[in-house]
DNA sequence: ATCAAAAAACCGTACTGTATGGTACGGTAA
DNA sequence: TTACCGTACCATACAGTACGGTTTTTTGAT
């Protein structure tokens, strides 16, 4: 039922999925790089090509719009942050490379300019960080307790909240690069920077964390 | 002489000095609250009484009011933030006694609008993040620099990069409410909410650089 | 010290030009 | 028939300007 349903049943529904498909990808470019305000549905329109009044057909308003892009930029955050936690190895291996593709993927310029837009729409749509926080942070923090969780039952770690630990670790990765990124004191990473995060973030942690 | 040249010399000099500061009042609220697009000069002059035309003879153009806004708000963000260390009691004291004041500073909700307004506006106006991180973050870093520096020539806490040890302090302490303030999860602090974050970041940081 | 005149600051209101979300419509394409 | 196109339009908003009249401050004369 659910997969019928699902599934376009004419060409004509299969042109207007495609059509939304189109509009979702180019409104995000520009709501990710000029904001809610700075965004117009007239360069929307003209960057997609097409008349506005078609534009017009599929969204009634511009907050609608960008209602949709930000379920689907959410979603696709959620999609790409739902790490696959690689358990082979000790729990500081394991650690170390969940921290790195955890901050890879945070400190992307797609993942800052989300991040931003986040924050700076938050007062005007106040949905928006919450949604945002259970698709993004929230889902990482969980993530990490449950791997972190089985390593106290272990003995390998010391007994500590495994949610709590897990906020400090992702707090830690992200007091370094990803703050200065954000509030643009540097546009782009070096060679390496990331790296030097984690090993900051690491060396605390587990010390931290050590068996008692 | 620098004295003689901020000393108004005339009522009507003061008289300006007065609009002028009443101005930066009202444009400083409402850009918080409203962000750069979503505040008009229109609701300034409406707001500080007065007419249109004389708001436009003090400020040529909203982006030089925005400019001077800023200045300001950095500025008196700097001076919130310029701690007097108290360095009464051993390192744990006092490391917890600058936590508390530090985070119940940032999580005001002018600092936290103030946040915000920066985060947001960063790529319309790119130095405004730079000179955020100066007198923001990057001060109250070299402040518990300073502080840990001495900690560790008297051997109370392992050697360590004393500027590294300090961002991760402060990272700790704002990877809990702080960052929910933000993203608007929670919208305001419960009772005894900055005393936990504090502690849990108080715990992994004393153990982390525990003397070796 | 006082006062009148001049200069500067200010007020309220109207206006300008541009921008933008959103609408309308005749003609064409699928 | 439906969807779309291109174009024109509407109403509102907003940064910024203009202007005649009023208020405040300064200046210069007495």
């Amino acid at each position: 039922m659910a997969s019928v349903a699902d599934c376009p049943t004419s060409r004509r529904e299969a042109r207007r999925e495609s059509r939304r498909d189109a509009i979702l990808q180019v409104a995000s470019d520009s709501f990710l790089e000029f904001g809610y305000a700075g965004t117009t549905m007239s360069a929307i329109a003209a960057t997609l090509g097409g008349s506005k009044g078609t534009l017009w057909s599929y969204y009634p308003s511009k907050e609608l719009l960008f209602n949709d892009v930000l379920d689907r930029l959410t979603r696709d955050f959620r999609a790409r942050l739902t790490l696959i936690l690689k358990t082979q190895g000790d729990v500081e291996t394991t650690l170390r490379r969940f921290c790195a593709e955890f901050l890879r993927k945070v400190t992307t310029p797609e993942s800052i300019a989300l991040y931003r837009l986040i924050i700076s729409e938050t007062s005007r749509f106040p949905e928006v960080g919450r949604i945002f926080y259970e698709r993004g942070p929230r889902l990482t923090q969980h993530q990490l307790a449950g791997y972190f969780s089985g390593a106290i039952d272990r003995g390998l770690v010391r007994k500590a909240d495994p949610l709590q630990a897990a906020r400090q670790l992702i707090g830690l990765c992200l007091s370094g690069s990803h703050q200065r990124l954000l509030t643009g004191v540097i546009d782009e990473l070096e060679p390496g920077q990331l790296d030097e995060d984690i090993d900051r973030a690491m060396d605390i942690f587990m010390r931290g964390y050590a068996p008692e």
